[in-house]
This record gives structure tokens, sequence and C-alpha cells, in this order.
DNA sequence: GTTAGCACTCATAGTTTTCGAGTGCTAATA
DNA sequence: TATTAGCACTCGAAAACTATGAGTGCTAAC
């Protein structure tokens, strides 16, 4: 028997051992992966490569009389080298495609939508991060008289998101001359990325001219005062009740540690941030997460597009005992759908 | 002895033990009640008592040879005849008042601060019901061309609510047309309540003449298409991990019900929107429960107001087994400081 | 290189035992 | 008549103990 045939069969054995650990959520033995796996080889020697993969700290044993759990390791080298990405039905797709044509009103709601039907497709925990704001473009800007010192300031985006910020003025203001510096706003920042627009004017603020100035200096003054661009992360989190009847999760005191993560939001968005970032799907495996609530768990992200710009990500939370295959086709195809369906908002 | 006397140690008894079992989660017994109560009894009397009040149904036992517990009616007893509302340090009426002068930027961010500060206040979940949009005032329609047959629509509420919603067009329109339209859109219906608009055009439509049919019919027609009335209620959610380490949710079968019932959403903000109604705190324990997933939980609820308007409710969600003097004192004081707050965004 | 055979391990489930907190009842007491 | 001490009784929880058997690693034979 050749170097090759021995590895390919190596990894049909770790390959299937995965398979039924994310199926049956039990220790699997030599005799069960003969039984069910009809290679023509006897237990022994399932037992002899078990070891060989154990060596590799692919595998490991709970204890001696128990079969093979995967590693971390073991479910990164599957997901990296041995995992083919399932083929969705038709059913799914539909239902997939199906989120964009109910959700059309606005933007987040999209969002919103497209995490429920991940969440139930998958049978996990459904994640989506909504655009950073700082990251848009500005569209438009409206000020709104209030009251004498009060304004409300509403940003529109390119990609149709949506922010509004009450201001408090020290001096009252004027109706027209809020509506000229409206104007002005919008001439001198539409177009712009919201998170450089404060260092823009105060260039500006500083090149102008004196009949300029005035009208540059309350700009910034306004545009600071509102605070767009210091905004927190949106995060979109959908089938929490999955995740927690996991087998993995039935002692509560595993619960505490992974429902603070999801509620501070800030670790998992930090997350999908960096798979957007990245730019491609990847797969985050237990330990390997940054947060010590998820070290239990696994990510399947993907980054979406708005018009060609990345600007978000979606992703599924579950154990690390997750049927990788599946959710990754999954998270690739609401990624695209949601890309198609956000294009609709973009102007 | 006279009846009052046997009645006042009766209640004192049955206070007693609630405050004791809310406070251990284990079954109270005759002699716990004597050691640590100093009523000049015997806990063969306190025996008898207890006996009686489970005689009336107030008690239970989980066994013959355990303490007592509460039962939901001892719970509704005490919540209606014997609690006496908690109050509350200065801290924690600082950490109140302090959620609304962080979040000053948007009504729908002060909420969540709201519902955040709540449960960390209580150590339970909190829950802050958004105002219905259907139910505001329309202060602001805004249509905006984003394509020669795509609008977008913002709408601006009284007190400070934004919603947005793209329109598809059958025809294209032109920006001056579409400007024409929003100006009457605005002559029309601003000041009128969302939910009453749609009759209020339709009625105009067949009252108007023949020089305003036309713009009535493509402002009904827009209306509609905007959908604005039929958004879904916005509900925040905040520390459910609190919630799922309580003793009684150790098992992990008793949360996915109870989880469902906060995904779905539905259940809780029905609760809410019922107390809205009523217009007055109240506490909902257990059984009262009208979703199967919560009878194991009580909600301390109370509304909120924007300008004199009820507008939304904010609650507590928690196990039955609840300290409700000090969370009725923490809703009522958040709802105080959520319709102060929200009156910010008022115009 | 593969396999049958076998002794060994050890978590799990089931059983039994013990323990003690708490009760209800009865009879004595104030 | 209300209260209380005394006491037998109950029954869940915890501990101690005992199979059971799935699964292993090793060795020797094929």
């Amino acid at each position: 028997m050749t170097i090759t045939d021995v590895e390919s069969r190596r990894n049909k054995i770790l390959e299937f051992i995965i398979q039924t650990y994310v199926e049956t959520a039990e220790p699997v033995g030599s005799h069960e992966v003969c039984r069910r796996f009809h290679l023509r080889v006897s237990p022994a020697t399932v037992r002899n490569v078990m070891g060989a993969l154990e060596d590799d700290e692919l595998l490991s044993h709970p204890h001696t009389s128990a079969g093979r759990i995967p590693t971390a390791r073991g479910y990164r080298y599957y997901v990296d080298l041995l995992m083919t990405p399932q083929t969705l039905s038709d059913a799914e797709l539909r239902a997939m495609a199906a989120f964009s044509h109910r959700a059309v009103e606005d933007p987040m709601t999209l969002l919103q939508e497209a995490a429920r039907v991940l969440a139930v497709l998958t049978g996990q925990t459904a994640l989506v991060l909504a655009p950073r704001l700082r990251q848009c473009t500005l569209r438009r800007i409206d000020l709104i008289l209030v009251a004498p010192r009060r304004v409300l300031g509403l940003i529109l985006t390119r990609d149709g998101m949506l922010q509004q910020a009450y201001l408090e003025l020290d001096d009252p203001v004027e109706a027209d001359e809020l509506a000229r510096l409206s104007r002005f706003l919008n001439e001198q920042l539409s177009g712009q990325v919201l998170c450089e627009i404060e260092t823009r004017l105060q260039q500006a603020l500083m090149d102008a001219t004196n009949a300029f100035s005035y009208l540059y200096k309350q700009a910034h003054e306004l545009w600071v005062l509102g605070g767009f661009v210091e905004t927190a992360p949106i995060l979109f989190v959908e089938g929490v009740s999955h995740l927690l009847i996991q087998p993995e999760f039935r002692q509560a005191d595993q619960h505490q540690l992974l429902l603070e993560a999801l509620e501070l939001r800030q670790p998992v968005a930090a997350l999908l941030e960096d798979t957007m970032i990245k730019g491609r799907r990847r797969v985050v495996i237990g330990v390997e997460h940054a947060w010590p609530g998820l070290i239990r768990c696994s990510v399947v992200s993907a980054p979406y597009r708005i018009g060609g710009r990345l600007a978000g990500a979606v992703g599924v939370l579950g154990p690390t005992r997750m049927d990788y295959g599946r959710v990754t086709s999954i998270v690739d195809q609401t990624s695209d759908e949601i890309s198609r369906a956000m294009g609709r908002f973009l102007s």
C-alpha cells in the first residue's frame, strides 16, 4: 500500500469520525466506523489509524474507555482540507431568496429578516453585522429646527442607512440660517465618507477665506455635536434558543459567558468586522476565538457587499460540533443574497 | 387574641416566607421562620399558620418533608396586599438618571440604554417597548428620488421616531413633481396620527374637487405603498443571561420555550402593549401569562408617556421568585425617567 | 500490514443505604 | 382556647456501592 493510499484512508476515517460526531454528539468508536462506513478493514486497523490521528492531535480521548472526538485542530484540518460545501436543495435556496422579497421596506428590516432565515435554516444562532455608519458615504443631511436651540440632524447614506441625532445648541438659531447651513453641508459633504468628514471640515476651516470660515465653523461644530461617527455597531442576533439546547450547553454555567458575549455585542461584532475586512468567508473554531466565552463555539462568517464595497458581514454561531459543510454553503448563499438585496437601497 | 391579630400574624408569616424564599430559592421551614423572624411564637404555631396558608392555596409543599414555597396565588396576594415598594438608594437613583444623559443622540438609543440599566439594576431581564409608529403623530414626511422609479420615503413623528421605506413606483416620476407631492403631503398630513392617515386620504380623495383629486390619488398610493403603519413592534431585550442562571432555569429544557418567547417578540410585546393601554404599572405572575413559555416567570411592567400621551412600556422579566418590592420601585422609576427623557425629542 | 483475541479501564446507570430537615399529630400547658 | 413540646413518620438528597459494557491497547498469529 502506497503512502497516498494510507494518507487517503487516514483522511477518510477522520472525515467519517467528524461527520458521525457532528451527527450524534457521542464519541465515535472503532466499531462504529467499520459498521457504518464500508471500508474493508477491521476495527483493529481503524484503531491503529485513530491512534495515529490522536498522536497528531486531530482526535482526542475523553477517557480511556470511550471513542474519539475531534479536537479543534481536527476540525480545522477538516474544514481546510477535507470538507466539501454541501449543495443546497431548491427549497432551501427559495427560502433564502424569499427574505429579500418579503422585507422590501428598509435595509435594517432586511438584515434582520436575513438573520431570521439564517437561524432557521441552520438551526443555529445567526449573526448579521449592519454596515458601520462611519464607513458609509453621505448622501444627504437634513437639519430640522425642533426648538430655538434644538436641532434634529438626519443623515442618509448612499447605501440607505439612516441616522438621527438631536443637537443641543448653545445659542438659538433661525430657521433660514439653518436652511442655509443645511444647503452648505450638503454641497460640501455629500459623497464623502462619514469618518473622513470631520478632518475635512477642520482642514477646510483652516483653508477657508473669511467669507466662508463662519459657515465652516458652524458646520464643524454641528458635525461634532451630532456624533454620527461614534455610533455603536449594529448586530442582529437570532436563534439563540437553538444554541442553548445543544447537548454541549446542557450545564447552565456554560450559558452565562456565551450569552454575555452575545449581549455585549462587541466581541461578536469585532469578529464579524474582521471577516468583513478580510473580505472572504472564514471559519473560527473554538480556542481560536479571542473571547473566552466563545471557546466552545465556532463561527462561520462571510462578508457581504453593497455596490461592490465590503459593507458588513453575516455569520453563524454554533458549537464546534457543527455541520461545517452545510453551514458554509448557507452562509455563502446568504451573503450573496444580502449583497444582491441591499443593492436595491443604493443610490 | 382578636381576629385582626391572627390575620396580621398570618400575613406577616406569609410575607416572611416569600421574602426568604425569594432570597434563598429554598423551601422555607417553620424553624427558619422562628429563627430569623423574631416573632414570639414557636415553630409548632408557625406550622399551624402555614397549614392554614396552604389550605388557602397561598403556600404549597414540594413534598412532605420539605418547607413551604409560595404559590402563584401567594405571590399575587403578596404583591396586591402586603408588599411595600422598596426605597431606592441614591446611587441607584443616580444610575437610573444617568442613562438619559449619556444617550442624548436619539430616542431608540435612549430606550436601549434604559433597558441596559434596568437589566443591571434588577439583575433580571429588562424589556422596553418602543412607541408604536402607527400611534404616533406625523411631524414631517420627506420623499427623496433615488432612481426614476424609486423613491425613499422618510417619516418623522412628533416624538422623534424615524422610519424609512423604499417605494417602487409603476411609472417614473420627475423630481419637481415629487417635491410638489411632498409639500402637499406635509400640508395635508402633518399633525395627524399615522394609523388614521389612510382613511383620511381615502375620504379626502372622494370629497376632492378635480383639481386636487390627482394629488390625493398619488398621495394615497404612495402612503399605502410605504406601509408605514404595518411596522412590527420594536422591543429591546437586555440581560437574558441573568435570567438563565437563576436556579429555576437550571434544566436546559426550561430555557427553550422561554427564549423562544423572547425571540418571537410578539408574546412579550403584546404583554407590554397591554400594560401601556391599561396605563398603570402591573404585575403578571406565572400562570397568569397567556404564553406557555412564561408560566415560570413574572413580569413587572409600567407604561411611559411622551408629552403626556401613553406611548410605550417598560418591564422586567424574571422568575416568579422575584424581589417584587425592589423591582416594582425600579420599574416605576425607570418609567418616569424614560417619560422625562423622551420628552426631549418631542416637537 | 492486518487482524483476532484478550485483559484492562472507566464513565454511566442503577441500587442501596444513610441522613436529616421538616412535617403532622397528640397531649400537656398557660 | 391558643400555644407548645414531644415524637413518630416521610421522603428527597447525597453518598456509597455495584454492575455493565463500550472501547481501548497490546500481543501474537496470519
